[in-house]
RNA sequence: GCCGGGGUGGCGGAACGGGUGAGACGCGCCCGCCUUAAAAGCGGGUGUCCCCAUUGGGGGCGUGCGGGUUCGAGUCCCGCCCCCGGCACCA
């Protein structure tokens, strides 16, 4: 049968070529075929099975025009952890689906031509092909794009409850314009005051918007951060956007306005140095001062681009006229308006301590205004010229009448308490949080469910109208107004409440919107009477793992940290916070850059799909480096891994071939095969290690490579194809056939035998005073005493030793290793 | 400025609660085998300096820099330097 073998030559002439397309493409055909990755609902009496569940779920995809190695990271990561996860045994569910609203969409329709709907359901049906093409085991059953009308009449529905809670509101605020888009952005969207979508510089403009309360929620926002298991960092970042400051709110009465203003500040222990007052020109009383100069000043401000506003280094403000009393020692102090004061941070109002603050004392410089010290390190004076603003604690008041002398944060204290004592002042905290506004200017979006009535005001459209269904119109040109009021018929509607002539809400739904409750419609994604049953999304959330990019940690994980919390309130989850556990993925990087469509660097999956077939392509992305930091590809490495799957391929087929069958005979090789079990099941459930697992397994492929024949062969050869298989699922089913066996993604994940992970012998390092000199094969369960004894004895210990004394022995926990100290 | 994360071979990275010669696994490179040749594959080598030597053997130094703790430090502590990221005229 093997006559033809030549000593060296590693191919069976029996065995066929790895075909990695034929291969994948019958797999594939199978799972689709028998469904095998779908998860039914447990049913009502299931729901009290002991079985654990598990929720894994990755970032929702915008869908662009087709997959990127961002998304080939973070699904196969997804799929890794719910293949492994599934075969240990729980119910997992792992859907898919699109986030399809969204402004890329409608632009691409005023540039190229066509509808949104057209051009977004053809990237979907593209996307989905590839995705079926990387073998992800994903339940198709659940699938959900936030387009259609069955999923955003349910985001309508929940809107109205949010409404009916007052946490969805309209107000008058200063909202950042994109001139070019036509439209309004959240601050998030902003960055370095350039539009994040096309970049033109961003302005401000006051506008009637509608805001989701989530300052209401700051305070609770931070507090549950500690319940959850998340990197820091990602921890970090929610709690910098959040950005709580500790202070005290004081009151400062306005001379002539009869106003008393308030004022936030963290530094209550400067009130002493405080000696001028500065208003932000957006704030409501400076409209009431009658100075030319002043309304001047104002106009020029608000012509002022956010961007050159926050980039400006020349202090500007101009003198009111006006002065405000410091309560704490009824000083009058001139009232400027500046354009430094922000007015949609604390009261848009500060009292200026230009001896403590940096800002302020820039200010105080250009408008030559006085500098008066108040806090004093305690062992050296203050340099007067320059600001003190360090705060150590140790700093101790002076110029402050009766608090001098005192520490700096005591008097801080004292002061607020005597000025609550005489109601100008009191404790407060204030956040950097603001409103969430998310209205947009847009057509490619979820109608809101409102409409104006003349007589009514605003009324909700009641549910049984929904979903108020976005209706196609001619131009999604934005020329001011949002493009939907071009659609004449569908705005124009009666009122709900009284019948008479009102108008549809024209503005839609912030994305952000879509995407914080996409979670719980997959676990229950076909229910026309709910957005979810609460017993079934009880059931599977908290997710379990949350996975997708740092780029999304602060606007969209607390937005649907935010949106839970209400649903939880208003009695419709029984959870407070939807993400449990959150893996963040690094980048993947082309050199050092970050891809990204607009440095053009973009490698995208198809490519290396076709060339070199999806389980190489998979384990490539997993093998550059730890998932959770940045990872640069190159396409050596995924020739690499197409190197090591071949390898596999001929490696069993060998042992097919060549190995008898039977128990393993717990040699070296079932050894080694059990310590990667052991290994790779801590490095996939526990340690999130991807690229070690691999690792591993390429060690015992080495090992069984010189061992193909030998009375272990098999069992090592099936515990290297079980344990790639998340990795590499399609060749490892071929494989597993090979190998006698069928249907491996749902064979139980293998357990490792302690029995066989301690070796026959281990080897003690011995040590005189922290060198190694020798080593020792032993038992394992030699005993300590016998262990030294035997160390004491090598010849090159007794070299080392050398007629010193051995002052103390120290034998390592585990018995690896013995040290003489001389 | 405040906050978070990092600095390990030529490269990506291992070393998981201080305990086996740091450098697993892979890439690259070098040598060899196979081949008419190439591809593929297979075997070996690959931190650095020094010493003895014929194959070979032995030793010192090495995880950004400087100290420290410890029998033992990439890992812990103190002080620096550098890089990446978040927030930021945020009062």
């Amino acid at each position: 049968m093997r006559g033809f073998f030549v000593p060296g030559d590693e191919s069976s002439e029996a065995m066929e070529e790895y075909d990695p397309q034929a291969i994948e493409a019958k797999w594939q055909r199978i799972w689709a075929d028998q469904r095998a990755f779908e998860v039914p609902n447990p049913g009502t009496d299931e729901l009290k099975q002991q079985r654990e569940k598990s929720y894994v779920l990755e970032m929702l995809p915008y869908p662009s025009g087709s997959l990127h190695m961002g998304h080939m990271l973070v699904y196969t990561i997804g799929d890794v952890v719910s293949r492994f996860r599934r075969r240990s045994g729980m119910r997992v569910l792992h859907p898919q689906g699109f986030d399809a609203f969204g402004l890329p969409a409608e632009n691409a329709a005023i540039r190229e031509g066509g509808h949104p709907r057209e051009i977004t359901e053809r990237n979907i049906a593209n996307i989905r092909q590839s995705m079926r093409r990387i073998g992800w085991a994903i339940d198709w059953s659940r699938e959900l794009s936030t387009h259609e009308p069955e999923y955003y009449r349910w985001q309508q529905w929940q809107f109205l409850k949010f409404y009916e809670r007052g946490l969805a509101f309209r107000k008058a605020a200063p909202v950042k314009w994109c001139p070019n888009d036509q439209t309004v952005l959240a601050n998030e969207q902003v960055h370095d005051g350039r539009c994040e979508w096309c970049g033109a510089e961003v302005e401000s403009r006051l506008m009637e918007q509608w805001f989701f309360r989530i300052t209401d929620y700051a305070q609770a926002l931070l507090d549950d951060l500690d319940t959850l298991d998340w990197p820091e960092s990602i921890k970090a970042r929610q709690r910098n956007w959040i950005g709580r400051s500790d202070g005290a709110e004081i009151l400062f009465r306005i001379e002539g306005l009869d106003e008393d203003v308030p004022v936030f500040t963290t530094r209550p222990d400067t009130l002493y140095g405080a000696t001028f007052f500065v208003l932000a020109p957006e704030h409501e009383l400076v409209a009431r001062i009658e100075s030319e100069e002043v309304r001047d000043y104002v106009r020029r401000a608000a012509a002022k681009k956010t961007a050159e506003r926050a980039a400006a280094t020349e202090k500007t403000g101009v003198f009111t006229g006006l002065h405000a009393i410091n309560p704490v020692n009824a000083e009058r102090l001139p009232v400027y308006v500046a354009d430094y004061v922000l007015t949609d941070y604390g009261t848009g109002a500060i009292m200026a301590v230009p001896a403590h603050d940096q800002r302020d004392f820039d200010f105080a410089t250009a408008f030559d205004l006085p500098v008066r010290h108040v806090v004093r390190p305690p062992d050296a004076d203050a340099d007067e010229s320059a600001a003190y603003v360090e705060h150590t604690g140790d700093e101790v008041l002076v110029n402050s009448g009766e608090f001098d002398g005192l520490p700096a944060p005591e008097g801080g204290r004292r002061i607020v308490e005597k000025l609550a004592a005489e109601g100008w002042g009191r404790f407060a905290v204030n956040y950097r949080l603001r409103d969430w506004g998310f209205s947009r200017q847009r057509y490619w979006g979820c109608p809101i469910p409102v409409v104006y009535c003349e007589e009514c005001g605003i009324v909700p459209v009641s549910e049984e109208e929904l979903p108020v269904l976005l209706p196609d119109i001619e131009d999604y040109k934005p020329k001011g107004q949002p493009p939907l009021a071009q659609a004449e018929d569908w705005v124009n509607t009666p009122c709900p409440r009284c019948g008479g002539q009102a108008k549809r809400e024209t503005e839609t739904m912030d994305t952000f919107v879509d995407s914080s409750w996409y979670f719980l419609r997959y676990c229950d994604a076909r229910n026309e009477a709910a957005p979810f049953d609460r017993a079934l999304v009880d059931y599977w959330n908290p997710i379990d793992l949350y996975i997708g990019g740092v780029d999304h940690a602060t606007m969209h994980m607390i937005y649907a940290r935010f949106w839970v919390r209400v649903l939880n309130e208003l009695g419709l989850v029984g959870f407070r916070e939807p993400f449990s556990r959150f893996y963040s993925n690094g980048w993947v990087t082309l050199g050092k850059t970050k891809m990204s469509k607009s440095k053009g660097n973009v490698v995208g999956p198809d490519d290396f799909l076709e060339r070199y077939g999806a389980d190489a392509c998979r384990l490539n992305i997993l093998f550059l480096g730890p998932a959770n930091e940045d990872m640069e590809w190159t396409e050596t490495s995924v020739e690499a891994m197409a190197r090591f799957v071949r390898r596999l391929w001929r490696v069993i087929n060998d042992v097919v071939d060549q190995a008898p069958s039977g128990e393993p005979g717990g040699g070296v090789l079932a050894r080694k095969a059990h310590a990667t079990i052991a290994k790779v099941s801590d490095d996939i459930g526990r340690r999130y290690a991807f690229n070690t697992a691999i690792a591993a397994v390429m060690e015992l492929v080495n090992e069984l490579s010189r061992d193909r024949a030998g009375r272990d062969a098999r069992f090592a050869a099936e515990t290297a194809v079980s344990l790639i298989q998340p990795y590499a699922p399609h060749v490892v089913e071929e494989l597993w056939e090979r190998l006698g066996h069928e249907r491996l993604w749902e064979e139980s994940w293998p357990k490792a035998d302690p029995a066989l992970l301690e070796l026959e012998t281990i080897e003690v390092v011995v040590q005189v005073n922290g060198r190694i000199r020798d080593r020792l094969h032993v038992a394992p369960n030699t005993p300590e005493e016998e262990l030294v004894a035997l160390a004491r004895e090598s010849s090159r210990v007794q070299a080392y030793v050398d007629g010193a004394e051995v002052v103390r022995t120290f034998v390592a926990p585990g018995k690896k290793l013995v040290n003489f100290v001389t």
